[in-house]
DNA sequence: CCGCCGGTCAACCGATCGGCTGATCGCCGC
DNA sequence: GCGGCGATCAGCCGATCGGTTGACCGGCGG
């Protein structure tokens, strides 16, 4: 019947594929068409047009490729499979990227497995799945519009200061002024709701700003 | 027989529980005798003295109770179990207290199936298992011995500047003087290899020193 | 018993930072 | 076409930091 709902599994780790592919199998309406390591895995398996997807899972933070590049990259290619986010962090770095991209739902790994079946079900009806957690975050950011978001310059700024370059040595490094370095460090200051590089370095951290 | 390894799951994530259960299930010399959702449904789990249990894959990272804990609480309780860790983080600060509280081995969750049920009678036998990349921050640790490792007090400190004190603000919140603060910065630069308080901040979040 | 280490404190210096004001330029959207 | 924003640059100031040297004390272990 044409109910079926044929779904990718897409995670670097294999135990949790095997565990995706047990829960999914569990329900008489779903049927796992491929499991892929990466993004890049993913997409080769999408590309078979001969044996189409529904619904893919996706990891995130994976070697190669990751999720929201494979993602991007489903979307620029017109593809239609609908993309689950299933993955372990909810940050603002993890979870904003990848909604932009076109995920239409974002689950956390500690989501019970009915209601993952649910949410399988819903992301093939086109519908938005997201985990509390999530939600939450989604409805911080319309909150607060203006907030954060390093502008691109500006997180090269402080990536610099984090490796622990003085204004001038950083200055260098970019090609710039020293005067335009410490300009920079004002506007992050004041998105950081800081005084000093020590205090926004640790609230880059905090926020996902920076990677561990 | 008396050959049957009896394999206790203890992970949040119920997709993980599933696929531990079916790489597991696959081998015939291992049976699954229970899951926990965290550290405290493990212990008593374990407390069932009627129904042994041989091998305990343990996550870290869990709500309630964490891994390390319940770890530190069976050794303390002079129960038999081995502990297999199976977690997604190497960190020193996940590595290192696992290990000094008992941990047979430690797995990261990108093991291949086949070297995971290895692993398992591995820990049975008694014999340490780990992962290639915590093996090596293990390694680092005993070729530095004297590194890192900041003192609680330097480690006040740094949490303080961290959160955006100066030297004079950080003083009178641990009621010592200027100067002291400066000593304990300088010794917190030496060991960490930096030369400011905004490098400082982000190694101890890259060694986990700083929670994020 | 003596040495080492962690914690405490002091004084001094140059280097750097943070705060402020003001300015130019290019791009995008209304 | 105007306004806003990001990026660029300048100069000045006081405050703070980083580096150094030297010192005292208490506990722990050889």
């Amino acid at each position: 019947m044409s109910s079926t709902i044929r779904v990718l599994i897409v995670d670097d780790h294999p135990v949790v594929r095997d565990g995706l592919r047990g829960v999914l199998s569990g329900a008489p309406d779903l049927v796992v068409v491929g499991e892929a390591g990466d993004g890049a895995e993913a997409l080769a398996r999408l590309a078979a047009a001969d044996d189409p997807v529904d619904v893919v899972l996706m990891d995130l933070r994976m070697p190669v490729m990751g999720g929201v590049e494979a993602i991007r990259e489903l979307r620029r290619s017109g593809s239609a499979p609908r993309v689950l986010v299933l993955t372990t962090f909810d940050t603002d770095r993890d979870v904003l990227p990848a909604i932009e991209a076109g995920a239409t739902g974002y689950l956390l790994k500690d989501t019970p497995r009915d209601e993952l079946l649910r949410a399988v079900r819903a992301a093939y009806r086109g519908e938005a799945v997201l985990s509390p957690a999530v939600a939450g975050r989604l409805m911080g950011q319309v909150r607060t519009p203006t907030e954060e978001a390093l502008s691109s310059r500006e997180l090269e700024v402080l990536q610099l200061v984090a490796a622990g370059a003085t204004n001038r040595e950083a200055a260098r490094r970019l090609f710039i002024s020293e005067a335009t370095i410490k300009t920079h460090l004002l506007h992050i200051y004041a998105k950081l709701e800081v005084r000093d590089r020590a205090s926004a370095v640790s609230a880059a951290y905090r926020r996902g700003l920076l990677t561990t």
